[in-house]
DNA sequence: AACCATATTGTAACCAGTTACGTAAATAGA
DNA sequence: TCTATTTACGTAACTGGTTACAATATGGTT
């Protein structure tokens, strides 16, 4: 039933995001379980400014590797809710700097503990599977650094056609 | 404190994100390196396509678990650029049946080798980084079917509640 | 001081999915 | 047969991101 198994590797990207969305969505419904109007998506953005005070939206959006105009969304919906102020930084004009309002911090008080306990079930979920997988995501990310998978497969390609291409060959580099 | 280690499997769907992110990215540059004018995205529906004959909207849908109208934009993409050709069922009239046109299966024609090294890359990538990741997945959403992250973090923050939940008893349960 | 390059924020347009809803065809039941 | 329910498709509105571009503030050079 399941095609998207048998495809294997091909569908990795598909494979994860079913996953991403899986994480997203239990994570929604575990907060509205304990009676909390918060998003998933708040969660990095929430910590960040717990743990480094006041931040800009592009420092935000660097530290967690995103684009900034998705930032100015996640602070314009945290500050409709009233857990972010923000107030224009008095040194350097351009910037907005972003705090955690009371009400933030309050909520980040609750959020504390199903945190904690998510991050042990998520850890002891794949560790059973098979392996720490925060571990296996950072190493592919870094052999990805030394050559992509674009390099990998070309390489390979070429190699491949240099050799043995003989029935492909024309097909191949049509257009 | 274990700050650190909450911020890990806390974004973990952060991390899962980028990677996809990267698959398909890279994927559709080597298309493109190939002179192929093919999205990734496009490449679970071929290939359903391809082994299994001519197949209705919603039948492709519930094969790769996506919605149906994310079927029927794909459709649409690919029809546009004559990959794929519909016609109604003569059998029952609700259904679009959609298969592979010539266009469409000389294009998987070309496509088959890239796939094959794509596939094998990714595994590589994967197997030397620590583990094989598709029957980590596999087993997660396995776990996952017996008992939800829901479930499983509830259960943790009831009995922690129970037991010594002092401090933050009537924080918890706020709102 | 004036000016140019750069950095920061914001906005618009787009993409790839979702949910929600409407409509037409098929099917089941009276 | 006629009606009610279900199924399949399509569309609209929304979400959560992206890239591209505009506007403004800063800072370095001359």
């Amino acid at each position: 039933m399941d095609y998207i198994e048998k495809l294997g590797a091909l569908v990795l990207d598909h494979r994860f995001k079913r996953m991403m969305n899986r994480l997203l969505n239990e994570s929604e419904r575990i907060y509205k379980a304990r009676g909390l109007d918060f998003k998933p998506r708040w969660a990095s953005t929430t910590l960040l400014l717990s743990q480094e005070g006041p931040l800009s939206i592009s420092e935000i959006a660097s530290r967690l590797r995103v684009t900034h105009p998705a930032i100015i969304k996640i602070a314009a919906d945290m500050e409709q809710r009233g857990l972010v102020s923000a107030e224009v930084d008095p040194i350097d004009g351009r910037k907005r700097l972003l705090r955690l309002s009371p009400l933030g911090k309050s909520t980040l008080q609750k959020l504390q503990p199903i945190w904690r306990e998510l991050a042990a079930v998520q850890e002891e979920l794949f560790r059973t599977a098979g392996c720490d997988v925060l571990l296996l995501l950072g190493r592919v990310e870094e052999a990805l650094e030394e050559q992509s998978i674009l390099q990998r497969v070309l390489l390979r390609l070429e190699g491949e056609d240099s050799t043995h291409g003989t029935q492909e060959r024309e097909a191949e580099y049509g257009s």
